[in-house]
DNA sequence: CAACTCCTAATTTTT
DNA sequence: TTAGGAGTTG
């Protein structure tokens, strides 16, 4: 099977190959040449030297050790004292938010110069490299990034046609088996295993599973090879690429191809890369490619902030980074700015209990500050009243509500906490709980959109798909089917198989007319993209559809996609808005309102604040019974305490879904840097019987479910 | 044959 | 709470 085979362009396309990645800036203004010193003046010897220090070099950074400072200084140090250019420099992060935090600071540094253009997510430039050349993945210019609801939406397709709906299969939690594929082909693309190597990787695995300890089911493991091959072509047909795509096509192009290697390589003189300890081998091995010829990486990482093992990264590639970059340099960051004493001392004595650490003890001159406080409550309604409670006491001292968050494990346990906090009327957000872009009037609005432009290209199918019946036109199972089979009988577009299928009258009326609206809009070039959409919302039905409905969010819903349209005046192409709709996550300015946050310990990682919340830290929730990885969860643990500026409190309950144990982290708190179980104030005014319990004491019959 | 209503079951972490 | 399925209605 080749990899360029299937190709087909159509027509219809003129819009969408408008788009040019951009490269190469205009000759830049020079940098003010103390910039760096301005930079650096902020910082530690520590920090200072290993920002200017020329060589590979790994910064071992702690928890709220200035690593962003660092970064940023070190980018400054590049351009304001060395010179070079910022269009070659490359600087990857996991997240958007992190990339524009960079991009904000170093901006401040040069005195509003522009920062590096190619400054982002692995994903956010993997994707700008496959825009230059699609074809290496066998995609077509002006592909569309799908997110992960539409990758599950294929998948889906693909299990039904091999008749995996349904079958149980052998993994011991096959509660949602579609979830469990979705995962393991993501997992695939995160190894760098192609659809075609997935049957040979699977045969080996299988083989060497005798040795290893890890359970392997064959059945599962041959299933998942199968339906990852077909997902790839129902992938490519659509003209689509995944989030793995994104890395997996170029990585796998700059490892085979020299000269398509350098010529990447060659654009860039020095790289940065943020949180090293979380890479994957795809995320790796993408990064060494550029660093073959000069070595000039800068990595800045924490391998006692490993937490996404489960998504493919591995903590050996920090910890063997100086057998990757030879001579490389190795710095630490050690003084903590963020918490206070007791906090940091407690963080440092959970961490301490992991072997196999690089090794760092933060320290921090910063003066003790409040214990840990750690509280057992009978119940999860007890614990989400009691957290409220405290936050209100809080709120009454003069805390702002911004300054206080309640981080959790798993997201499921936001619900209690956000039952108690609408009571009580405390603003608050649950942060990226549903994203802008995954709303699903978002998406109906971008998938018109996409009809719109290339109507009569298969790579509209899927768009099809979603809104076709989206007002109500009278297309069910049966009538998709007709449609499908015209389509693929005649090898044309779903929207141009409606002319010739046969359906019933009023479907095929309503259907036709439908197609001759978006028709007519989307060859319309006299609309700007938010008309464009707008007129689309119109003629399809989809605002009067939300109008007319009485459900209680199509107001909400409706404001959104206002929201969309104001948001779409920002991009020059469709292509612009749908590439970033796919890679975004949240609407931005949205974290700036004065709010409690409510997160999970992953969408943490990174942040601070004043004052937080640690609820459910009990066995089998927090560490949770699904992390194989013990050591990962402590990490997790220690991430969770070092988010604590000044107060950290920890509980758990008795009785949540069965009785639980507290967490083994709850006892490696040392004594000195606590209290337990106080009872508060405000608890009693109320009268209400919420004793705290100490599990301890209970009963041992009840230990157990 | 489509569309709506009701019911049940199940909830790790996500660029 | 919601997502998805089954069963019922039109």
């Amino acid at each position: 099977m080749s990899r360029y085979s299937d190709i087909d362009p159509l027509a219809g396309m003129e819009e969408w190959d408008r788009y040019e990645p951009c490269f190469d800036e205009p000759s830049e203004p020079q940098p003010p040449a103390d910039a760096f010193d301005k930079t650096a003046a902020t910082l530690t010897p520590a920090q200072a030297q290993a920002a200017a220090h020329f060589g590979p070099i790994l910064v071992l950074a702690g928890a709220g050790t200035g690593k962003t400072s660092t970064l940023t200084a070190a980018v400054v140090h590049r351009i304001a004292v060395e010179r070079i250019p910022a269009s070659r420099i490359l600087a990857v992060t996991f997240t958007n938010k992190a990339a524009a935090e960079m991009a904000s600071r170093i901006r401040a540094a040069l005195d509003g110069l522009a920062a590096p253009s190619w400054l982002g997510t692995y994903h956010g430039l993997a994707a700008r490299q496959l825009r230059d050349a699609p074809e290496i993945a066998a995609l077509r210019p002006n592909f569309d990034i799908v997110d992960a609801d539409d990758s599950r939406r294929f998948v889906k397709r693909v299990m039904k046609a091999q008749g995996l709906d349904g079958e149980e299969s052998g993994d011991a939690n096959a509660r949602d088996p579609l979830k469990i594929m979705c995962n393991r082909i993501a997992k695939f693309k995160d190894n760098l295993i192609t659809p075609a190597g997935a049957a040979a990787w699977v045969e080996a695995k299988i083989a060497k599973s005798d040795r290893s300890r890890e359970p392997v089911d064959p059945h599962t493991l041959r299933a998942a090879a199968r339906v990852y091959a077909d997902y790839q072509r129902a992938l490519r047909k659509a003209n689509a690429a995944d989030f793995g795509d994104l890395l997996l096509w170029p990585t796998l192009a700059m490892r085979k191809d020299d000269a398509y290697r350098a010529r990447w390589a060659s654009r860039f003189d020095w790289l940065a890369a943020d949180e090293y300890q979380d890479v994957n081998f795809a995320q790796y091995s993408w990064l060494k490619s550029f660093a073959a010829e000069h070595g000039r990486v800068f990595c800045v990482g924490d391998d006692d902030q490993a937490i996404y093992g489960w998504r493919g990264s591995d903590i050996e590639y920090i910890r063997r980074f100086h057998q990757d970059f030879p001579g490389a340099v190795q710095v630490r960051l050690e003084e903590n700015f963020r918490s206070t004493g007791h906090i940091l001392a407690a963080a440092n004595a959970v961490i301490a209990r992991d072997q196999k650490r690089l090794g760092k003890t933060l320290y921090t001159r910063k003066e003790h500050g409040d214990k840990i406080e750690i509280v057992a409550y009978r119940n999860a309604q007890a614990e989400a009243a009691g957290v409220v409670d405290e936050i209100l006491a809080r709120h009454a001292e003069g805390t702002g509500w911004q300054d206080i968050a309640i981080l959790y494990r798993a997201s499921f346990l936001s619900r209690g906490f956000e039952e108690a906090l609408m009571r009580a009327r405390i603003p608050h957000v649950i942060v990226g709980d549903v994203g802008f872009y995954q709303r699903a009037e978002i998406k109906d609005a971008l998938a018109l959109l996409r009809l719109a432009a290339t109507p009569d290209d298969r790579q509209s199918d899927e768009a099809f798909r979603r809104v076709i019946n989206e007002p109500r036109r009278g297309f069910g199972a049966k009538a998709m089917e007709t449609v499908e089979a015209e389509a693929s009988f005649r090898n044309v577009s779903l929207l141009r198989a409606l002319d010739t299928a046969e359906l019933p009258t009023k479907c095929r009326a309503a259907g036709l007319q439908f197609a001759d609206q978006l028709r007519r809009i989307g060859e319309d070039r006299s609309h700007t993209l938010a008309d464009q959409i707008s007129l689309l919302l119109d003629a399809s039905g989809y605002r009067a559809m939300l109008r007319d409905s009485k459900a209680e969010s199509s107001e909400d819903r409706l404001e959104n996609l206002q929201e969309l349209i104001s948001l779409a005046g920002e991009f020059h192409t469709a292509r612009e808005l749908l590439d970033h709709a796919a890679l975004a996550t949240s609407r931005p300015g949205e974290d700036e309102t004065d709010r409690v946050r409510l997160m999970t310990l992953h969408k943490a990682k990174g942040l601070e604040f004043p004052h937080v919340f640690l609820p459910a830290w009990e066995a089998g929730v927090f560490p949770s019974d699904y992390n194989r990885d013990a050591d990962e969860e402590r990490r997790l643990a220690y991430v969770a305490l070092t988010r604590g500026m000044r107060r950290v409190s920890i509980s758990y309950c008795a009785f949540r879904r069965g009785f639980g144990a507290p967490s083994l982290y709850v006892d490696d708190i040392p004594e000195e840097h606590c209290v337990r179980g106080r009872l508060r104030d405000a608890e009693r005014r109320r009268g209400t019987p919420r004793q705290p319990v100490d599990w301890r004491k209970l009963p041992s019959h009840l230990r157990r479910p």
